[in-house]
DNA sequence: CCCTCCACTCGATCGCCGTTCGACTAACTA
DNA sequence: TAGTTAGTCGAACGGCGATCGAGTGGAGGG
């Protein structure tokens, strides 16, 4: 037939493409809106080939997420291990704050390969640097990281809404929250934490293990 | 008519009652099958009566939430800063893994009365203590029980499946990693974690700010 | 004793979701 | 040319959150 839609020579659907497809979705529109539906139109296809190349809704959001590791970038320069650590977690916390979906969907296994690229860093970073309890260590750092982007990401932007009021009207209740408000220099409160959490861990290692990083 | 079913002499529904269900609901099934309608056939009722006790299913949630905080009590002895922090943080912890579900939630204002109380609990324990900066103070600390809660959730029961040998076939690339595996002392490895974070952070509080707790 | 009122209940329905099925097609292979 | 296969897609299924408007039962006033 003569009305036959013509077949669009449209580019090939891969699986990047539909990953990258994803993050940008999700940073215009955020997780709550990602649909398997609207992906797909966003990709001038149906619903139904996405399952081609993908299983489940839930494989485009573990690419997706590791996707956001990989912009991380391992410290490359040879100084102490502070300066290691403190600098693949700031770029670990950087790239999940560029894509505050990410912090909403923490709360699965990170078995990707950017992923693991980064986490492996760590340990092998610690390991050098002479830390018995090496776990424990690495998990701190791990834990502070992901639970502070968490923090962040809920709160921040919070302050146009009635949340201060809220407090503020509770302050007989809450008199130390409502006197520090809400207002927050994200970024100097998590280097301070992560300070304290640094000396912390370098007594540890002098008690533990001697051996210089 | 004769055959007109009955009003059974139901008990009221009440919030609480549906807030209680709802954790139960949680506990047993885990968040991604709390339906307004399973919720209401447990409550021998209709979904649509749950509508006029609460606006959306967002509010069960975080009303289930703020259950949770509640189970978490407050330390009453005099002893030092750390050792009331310690209690705190602990049984945040505990009640939170209690509830694994709660963990995969955390990424929601926490302003409910019972987070709220505990949160100011830690402001007032910190501001006592004598902490200049009292957010970061503050902030740590939640960033880091919150952090740990998730990882742990996130990777418990994981050695059942194939995780395990999944980084035992990737050992060439991720030796660190492979090397230390996946069982985890979950509570030692918190605690010690929680050590470092302690010591860091008394070390800040005795540079900036003498004054005895 | 009846009537009104209102806190509370609920069946039916809307639009959207993730996922599946089976039919289709274009390009490559033998 | 015939067959195979990687890739596409319309239609549909069951379930979801939420809404609408029609009820209903018990308390309180006349």
């Amino acid at each position: 037939m003569w009305s036959r839609p013509q077949k669009a020579p449209r580019q090939t659907l891969t699986l990047d493409r539909i990953v990258a497809e994803a993050v940008a979705l999700l940073d215009e529109e955020g997780v709550g809106r990602l649909t398997m539906r609207r992906l797909a139109e966003r990709l001038d296809t149906g619903s139904t080939t996405l399952y081609w190349h993908v299983k489940t809704k839930d494989d485009v959001l573990d690419l997706a997420l590791d996707a956001v590791f990989g912009e991380v970038r391992l410290p490359v320069g040879g100084s102490g291990w502070q300066e290691a650590v403190r600098e693949l977690i700031g770029g670990w916390r950087a790239a999940l704050l560029r894509h505050p979906w990410s912090a909403t969907i923490l709360d699965r296994p990170l078995m990707g390969p950017n992923a693991l690229e980064r986490t492996e860093f760590l340990y092998a970073t610690l390991a050098a640097a002479g830390f018995a309890a090496l776990k424990s260590a690495a998990y701190s750092l791990s834990n502070y990281v992901m639970g502070s982007v968490v923090m962040q990401v809920t709160w921040q932007d919070r302050d146009r809404d009635d949340t201060g009021e809220f407090l503020r009207k509770r302050a007989e209740r809450y008199p130390a929250l409502a006197e520090h408000g809400l207002d927050h220099a994200w970024d100097a409160t998590f280097d301070e934490g992560l300070g304290y959490l640094l000396d912390g861990m370098e007594q540890a290692r002098r008690r533990e293990d001697g051996r210089p990083g």
